[in-house]
DNA sequence: CACGGATTTTAGATCGTTCTAAACAATGGG
DNA sequence: CCCATTGTTTAGAACGATCTAAAATCCGTG
């Protein structure tokens, strides 16, 4: 209540000194005598001084602040990347500012005005489906550093930061063909991101490398019951697929759910495999194999990445491109 | 790169007023006159004026930020709160300052003294095993508005948004003795938290009104490995349940894995109820039974509560509790 | 047209920090 | 004893907003 905020000035005066050395002090300067620092040091210590970083920021332009946009905190592929992102901005001493776009692109544009106005350092950002592909180049003429993550809008304009889902779906498709599966579909999902896209070619490219053939792509909304919905259309494909690619594991659960209720029972009926890896594969039934993207190694090397921006701003574009990993269980076995 | 930050002061020249009236139609004063108020909005407009928060904030104090710390960032039942937390303050043109605490009250110490460096107008903590009791009350008299949410410590100190678990385990034990269980074990977690003494003490309460009889507590590790492992352990307890209630979701998806494992088919040999309602709970196999807690919701009350907080100061202390529902699906079944 | 009152506008101080440039203290060489 | 040199400390002006209190403008009346 009566707890007035404790100044430079305040710990200067007690200490005996100007509010610039004290101000040294802070910032741990050499310049300052030991047996002074150590003096203020200690009168710091005993009034529970807090340096007010957004002052400090006002005079001299860093707010140790960074901005995480993702546009989604249910599923927990963007939570791990956050946490990930969490981790290495708390050991850097930095401070994350979270916002969810909601995946909508006007959402994204306000959060952007907002974490301006709080003068953040930079931001991470997981572009929204439908985001301007030009907005990497309109935040760069603004001056904010940014680093894309997970999926990216526009090329090579910013550093980038994801998992080489290409190659992801290639593991997944080598594995399935290895298993003896010659028709594969794909469960997609309506929504139009570089993830998706990068998904489907590379669901074409490892067709045509391995040689089994296409039993057609099934869209659904973005949610275990979209998937378990679209069990139907997949099971109604002319040419009926052997085993299913599913655009993530949220969607490979919701389909199995589907293809149970149907009678069609997954792994033994149909092969069915995820892309993600998410927490969740391993308590399906039966398990799921899935592709490893370890988003949080993503949100490390995000942060990582715009850590070395912000010491460096002309430092040369850069992608961090993570190797995923096959994770077999038992939805892709036939035993 | 050339891009100057624009002013106040700027848009006041280019406008020709003074920067008290800039400041005046930036903060929608109906102070000043219509004319001017265009003439200067269209000038912020095309200057691309935005508003330094925290330059304001060090003038009015109210940085329009809130600190958010949550235990972890990979169970969803606290991304769905944190996800409640974010979409209120979003509404509300406020910012949130995300830190995961990773249950450690040391951290925790360290993310609120940087969150008070930060300048928050307050924090919402879900707080760390092992929080000093008295954190709340120190965090008053430094002046810091709080607001508990899913954990709580200390009495009344501050206002508290959460779930009933004492109802919510009465419900699934209601659930379970309706079903004709009469021996039903509990599956705890090892750390200390407000949560687990709450639902604890719900256990042996429940049981004693319904007449049923505990069949021990197992605690396990919280994470579904350790659940499978403590599959073992529930099984060879002296009085063999027919049912086991698990501390959440995550547990009980784990004890599941586990107890086929052992050749003990979950829903059928043994009924098994989560607590929680995670998504996950309606991919498992069987299904699982759970008490939604609803997080997301609480997410949105501790919003509203900090936000009342922070218009008046001195409101009485309130809490917030969420009436758990019941989602009976095929883990609790015989049939 | 002068006056009182309401409505608009503004100058200048202020928030807590850092920066600049200069002052001050201590030391050693000539 | 003065001066240059190095090492420490500091006064005062920023930073970009808001607040206070006073000034300027407007308007209807007497």
């Amino acid at each position: 209540m009566n707890r007035k905020k404790v100044t430079l000035a305040e710990v200067a005066r007690v200490a005996g000194v100007s509010r610039a050395t004290v101000s040294l002090v802070v910032r741990k300067s050499p310049l300052v005598a030991d047996h002074t620092r150590e003096k203020v040091e200690k009168v710091m210590a005993d009034l529970d001084y807090v340096r007010d970083i957004g002052a400090a920021r006002l005079r001299n332009n860093s707010s140790r602040t960074v901005g995480v946009i993702v546009p989604n905190l249910v599923n927990s592929f963007f939570t791990e990347f956050l946490s990930g992102v969490e981790q290495v901005m708390g050991e850097d001493d930095r401070v994350v500012l979270l916002a969810n776009s909601q995946d909508d692109p006007v959402r994204q544009n306000d959060i952007l005005q907002r974490f301006r106005g709080h003068g953040v350092d930079g931001v991470i950002l997981c572009p929204a489906e439908g985001t301007d592909p030009d907005l990497p180049l309109r935040l760069r003429h603004r001056g904010v550093p940014v680093v894309q993550a997970l999926r990216e809008v526009g090329e090579g304009i910013t550093d980038y930061a994801g998992a080489d889902y290409l190659e992801g779906v290639r593991l997944a498709i080598r594995h399935l063909v290895g298993g003896g599966h010659h028709r594969i579909a794909f469960l997609s999902v309506a929504a139009q991101t570089s993830a998706r896209e990068e998904r489907l070619r590379g669901f074409t490219a490892a067709l045509g490398e391995t040689g089994a053939s296409s039993a057609g792509i099934v869209e659904a909304e973005l949610t275990w019951e979209g998937a378990a919905q679209s069990a139907a259309a997949m099971l109604a494909l002319k040419t009926r697929p052997t085993a299913v690619l599913c655009f993530n594991d949220v969607l490979a659960a919701g389909l199995m759910l589907g293809l149970r209720r149907a009678g069609c029972e997954p792994g033994r009926d149909l092969a069915v495999v995820g892309l993600d890896d998410l927490p969740l594969a391993r308590l399906t039934y039966p398990p799921l194999t899935s592709v490893a993207m370890q988003p949080d190694c993503i949100g490390v090397r995000a942060g990582h990445l715009l850590a070395r921006r912000l010491a460096q701003a002309d430092a040369p574009v850069q992608r961090s491109v993570i190797l995923p990993r096959l994770m077999i269980r038992g939805s892709s076995h036939r035993d």
